[in-house]
RNA sequence: GGCGGCGUAGCCAAGUGGUAAGGCAGAGGUCUGCAAAACCUUUAUUCAGCGGUUCAAAUCCGCUCGCCGCCUCCA
């Protein structure tokens, strides 16, 4: 099975073919840098990471390109309310942004240009424009005239005319076209500005994409990803203004990831109903949210809740508990039997599906990078993992090998995704930190209820002893009974 | 108004022609002094509705209803 993906400007699924064999170049759309990233933002990143991740999986040379947009209207206009130098707010945000996207566990691009740092690409790229007579100047503005390129809206599958009729927007009149859209923008007094042949002004919003892009990875790449939200007009203008420029085709593969909703609804800055990622972050463990953001498919709408959030929760756990498992009984730790189906039946499970799991997870991912279905086939494998080890299994020398292998599937697995990464225990450590913050109840006490109940316990008042569970539990204690020792986690 | 997408169990979700993965929640059982966890069983004759094509449709086509997105900055 050869990788396939979904592919924008045609609007279905094709067979992934890099431009020069072995490597893949591929940019995507980074933030601008004018406040904190939500959780739409920490989707989009995250599952871009999973592609870079599984295309250097399949052993291809990937040179990922991710910017900062560090010059806007917003970063300027934050930076006026603020009273302090634009790059000020820029630097500020790129590096929350940093902080983010290193909590949930990105691996790092293998460039991240900076707008600001293009200048003198952007303005030579602009210069070919107007010299093609793609572009023209009006006043200290250069506008890109959209009726010079043949191929404008191919990736939207819009039509001039439509979008004229449904224009929202008062048009500058010195715009031969309503849809012309700014290459360079001039200044006004007291904004921050770079020299360039019309003046003094900075770059619109779209070509210091095509400069970055084609700087790093050349004028025609592989991968160009985003935002649904980017495909018009962000990207539909790169691609008028890079083509135009070069006279090539820009960009093969057009990849776009779907929102996070709040109630159905797209959340974004403007509606107000975002979550940041620290916020959740303080809530939820980053590997419970970097799941969540997989568990559905990439493209798909995905609706953001708290419940959503204890159910990968709640998911983890269940994979977790099972790593911890076969890690107890490749430890050569003895499990208990207890059973009602027979071993060999839960034997022969587990090897089936150990053996087809990496297989499954092949397909899954080549099938544009199916993360959702590829995590239930780890549920589906945990299942067999519990079973055989609820057979006692596990005791059986000879069975190591089908539980090293179920484990090893679902680390390769965990690679690629960036969630299974954490020693079992490390990772409910964590879980079970965060949640005894929230206590009103100190572990010392905890502690000590525990051991007068082991007293109580083994002079067989069990009355006592339930009491004290009941009243653990009232303060959201649950006590876990093991052969040797009661240990305990929040609720 | 134009263009596009979605609607699968109580909830989340995979499945784009071959007879409904998986998770969460719920119910019953095994285990346990009682619990918890784990395991077993169970929960959609059915995929928004209505028609059509086909030996066969959640999957293709048409219509209807509902929701959402883009068309303005946006991941």
């Amino acid at each position: 099975m050869t990788l396939r993906v979904y592919n924008t400007l045609s609007a279905g699924k094709e067979e992934f073919i890099p431009v020069e064999p072995g490597k893949v170049r591929m940019y995507v759309c980074g933030v601008t840098v004018y406040d904190h990233c939500h959780i739409g933002h920490a989707r989009a990143n995250v599952v871009f990471d999973v592609i870079y991740r599984y295309l250097r999986h399949l052993d291809l040379e990937v040179t990922y390109v991710r910017n900062y947009t560090d010059i806007d209207d917003k970063i300027i206009n934050r930076a006026i309310k603020e009273g302090v130098p634009f790059n000020e707010i820029s630097e500020r945000f790129i590096a929350e942004f940093d902080r983010d996207m290193a909590r949930l566990g990105l691996e790092l691009p293998t460039h991240q240009p900076k707008a600001t740092e293009h200048i003198a690409e952007i303005i030579a790229i602009v210069r070919t424009l107007v010299d093609k007579g793609a572009a023209y100047q009006a006043g200290g503005d250069v506008y890109f005239c959209v009726e010079r390129f043949d191929g404008y809206l191919k990736l939207s599958g819009r039509n001039l005319e439509e979008m004229q009729a449904g224009a929202r927007i008062e048009v500058d009149e010195r715009k031969r076209h309503p849809m012309d859209f700014a290459l360079w923008k001039e200044a006004k007094p007291g904004e921050p500005f770079w020299d360039s042949p019309w003046g003094k002004g900075r770059p619109g919003w779209h070509i210091e994409c095509s400069a970055m892009s084609m700087k790093y990875l050349g004028e025609t790449f592989d991968i160009h990803g985003g935002g649904k939200d980017l495909i018009f007009p962000h990207h539909e203008n790169e691609i008028a203004q890079s083509e135009a420029a070069t006279g090539r085709r820009f960009v093969k593969y057009w990849l776009h990831n779907g929102f996070v909703n709040i109630n159905a609804e797209k959340m974004s800055k403007s509606l107000g109903n975002f979550f940041t990622i620290k916020e959740v972050l303080e809530k939820y463990d980053s590997e419970v949210l970097r799941f969540f953001l997989l568990s559905a498919h990439y493209r798909s709408p995905l609706d953001f809740s708290d419940q959503n959030l204890a159910e990968a929760e709640a998911g983890m756990e269940r994979i977790y508990k099972a790593l911890a498992g076969i890690d107890e009984a490749l430890a050569g730790k003895p499990a208990p039997v207890g059973a009602s189906a027979t071993l060999a039946e839960a034997e022969g499970e587990l090897r089936e599906k150990g053996a087809s799991f990496p297989e499954r997870f092949r397909e899954a991912m080549d099938d544009d990078f199916n993360t959702a279905l590829a995590l239930g086939n780890v549920f589906d494998l945990v299942r067999s993992v519990n079973r055989f080890l609820a057979e006692g299994g596990g005791n059986k020398e000879e069975s190591r090998p089908l539980l090293a292998a179920a484990r090893a599937g679902i680390r390769e697995l965990g690679e690629v995704l960036g969630v299974f990464t954490s020693e079992p225990a490390a990772y409910f450590e964590r879980i079970k930190g965060r949640k005894v913050a929230q206590l009103t109840i100190a572990p010392e006490e905890i502690e000590r209820l525990i051991a007068e109940r082991a007293a109580a316990r083994s002079a067989r008042d069990f009355r006592r002893g339930d009491e004290i569970r009941d009243l653990l539990l009232a303060k959201g204690i649950v006590l876990l009974d093991g052969p040797q020792e009661t240990t305990w986690k929040v609720k």
